[in-house]
This record gives structure tokens, sequence and C-alpha cells, in this order.
DNA sequence: ATACTATGTTAAT
DNA sequence: TTAACCTAGTATT
């Protein structure tokens, strides 16, 4: 169930923990002998993310591709060493856990018997990594794995790894793909070869956060407003990958008073709140089926 | 115990 | 447009 930022952060993580080391790979679930076998072994050079595409290039040109989908989940452990490099921590966090599920913290870097179905584990000599219910979980020539990234549009957050330039020339072709199209917006912001990272959350969030319209079709988008809404994606999505939640309401809105983070329920404007009043001006959230996905707006402060 | 839901995508209809 | 994938948290019985 995660958004871009859930697999920049699994990028980070495994870059921190793992790159540079010789990995175990196996799959004590049984469905990805093949891959694990040709991995096995070898060296991982460095993982990266696009949108929700995760890539942990081995030596030797082979890339492990994994698409979490809606169930999927990394959980990792090991001895101090590796909790030291680690930046996940518990409680758990969506596709991500340090925990396992029985609540027991496991320290050492010896994984413990697999639970359920473990498609990959990953060992090293400090600690180790699980993948469970992933949509897409394959071995790879960098030049597929290129293709995949071809296929993609820009990531709000491909700026965390790589240069302004590139961040500035996403924004343009964020634009350019996004007003080509007489598409609604709400469903072209679901696209990932429009923009790739955003979801279910960061959709409604983020055209709330632009008080535009949902069924405004692309084509109708302004230009200066399309490129608000790119800056705003990489604001919203980079301050995700920093909490490892996703918080898009403004901390004047949260009850609690001065704290770091809000509690679940002030943390979004429109999702998941349909029939409550929004925050802005009372109206109730309101909730429409879209393409087998739930689209929640204000209709009154959502107007342009 | 059982049902329902979910931050996703692809393939079949 | 719908089913399938097949995990895990939460709600309901």
């Amino acid at each position: 169930m995660p958004e871009g930022h859930s697999i920049h952060r699994l990028a980070r993580q495994f870059s921190d923990v793992f790159a540079g080391e010789r990995l175990a790979v196996s799959s004590p679930q049984g469905r990805f002998h093949e891959g694990a076998a040709l991995l096995d072994g070898r060296l991982l050079l460095r993982a990266s993310a696009h949108g929700k595409q995760l890539f942990l290039d081995f030596e030797g040109g082979a890339v492990l591709r994994v698409h979490l989908g809606l169930y999927g989940a990394w959980e990792f452990g090991g001895d101090e060493t590796f909790t030291g490099a680690s930046s996940i921590g518990a409680p758990r966090r969506v596709g991500e856990s340090e925990v396992a599920a029985d609540g027991v913290a496991r320290p050492g870097a010896a994984p413990p018997p697999p639970r359920g179905a473990v498609r990959v584990r990953l060992v090293s000599a400090h600690g180790w990594a699980d993948l469970r219910g992933a949509s897409t979980c394959t071995v790879e020539t960098e030049a597929e794995a290129q293709a995949v990234r071809d296929r993609l549009g820009p990531d709000p957050l491909a700026g965390h790894a790589a240069s302004a330039a590139d961040s500035a020339s996403g924004a343009e072709e964020f634009v350019r793909r996004l007003t080509r199209r007489r598409t609604p917006i709400s469903r072209l912001l679901m696209d990932q070869e429009v923009v790739a990272g955003i979801g279910n959350v960061y959709r409604a969030e983020l055209l709330f956060r632009a008080r535009l319209a949902p069924a405004l079709p692309g084509s109708a988008v302004p230009g200066e407003k399309a490129l608000a809404l790119w800056a705003d994606a990489v604001d919203a999505m980079g301050q995700g990958v920093r909490d490892g939640r996703i918080i898009t309401t403004h901390p004047a809105l949260w009850p609690e008073g001065p704290a770091r983070l809000p509690q679940p329920d002030h943390a979004h404007y429109v999702y998941r709140r349909q029939g409550q009043p929004c925050r802005i001006c009372g109206t109730p959230v309101s909730l429409a089926d879209e393409a087998g996905r739930k689209l929640y707006w204000c209709t009154a402060c959502q107007r342009i």
C-alpha cells in the first residue's frame, strides 16, 4: 500500500545497510528460487527508486526489481551494526518494518525462521531483509530495468538522489504530460506515465492543497497551476520521506498543540474523511469511485 | 472466528 | 469494467 515516498525510504535503507555487502539470497517461499539463485553470493552495488519501483543493482549487471503492489512489505533486522545504519525503526510503517509480526524485536544478525510466505530473503554479515506480498519481483538486465524507468513519468522525489537540473526538467516534463490530455486530472495524477510515485492519498491531498476540482481536464490546467502542483508534490512527498508517513495538513490545524507530528486522524485534509466536515470550510467531504479507487474531495474548496 | 478494507497494477472480459 | 493477486490491520459477529 505504499506510495513513492515509502519506496524512496526503502532505497535509502538498502543503500545504508546493504550496499557494498555480499548477500546470501534465497526464497523461503519457493516462488522465487530461480531469481534468488541468480543473485545469491553477489555484491549489492546500489539501490534506487523511481516512483513505486525499487531497483537493487547487483554486480555482474543483474537488477532485482520489486514493486510492492497493494500488500507488499519489506521487514528488516540485524545486529547493532545493522541497526545503527538503519533508518526505518519501529513502529511499523507502510511497506517497511523493523519489528517481527509477533511484536518482538529480534537483535542479532541471524534472521528468524521465515514467517509466512517470504518471497525473498537477503542476508548480509550484519542483518537481513524479508520481502512478502510483492506484486512484482524479478531479476532483470540493466537494459530491462532501464526500459521500465523509461516508461515512467518524472518522479517528484528524483531530486533526493539526483541533481537540481533533473528536478527542473521533471517539472517541465510533468506539465507536458499533464496538459497534453483531456483526461480528468484526478486520473492523470494516478497515471504513473504522467508522474511516478503518486498514489491515492497524495492524489486526493495534492488536489485539495491546490484547490483543484478532480474533474478538471489536464488540458484545462493552467501551466502555472501545473507547475505549482509539481512543486507541492516535491514538497509534500519529500516530507513523507522524512516522516515515514503521509502528512499533508498544516501544523496550525493540529489540535494537540506543538508536536513534531500530528495524530493519524489529523494528518489529511480529505483522504478517508468522507462525510466529515472539510477542515477549511466545513462542507462534508465527498467520496466517489473512480476506476476502482476511492476519490475524496471538497466540492466547495476545489472549484478551479 | 469471520469479514472487510487498503497508500496498486495487470490481465482477462 | 471486473477479477486476480493473496498480506495484514481493523472492525464485526
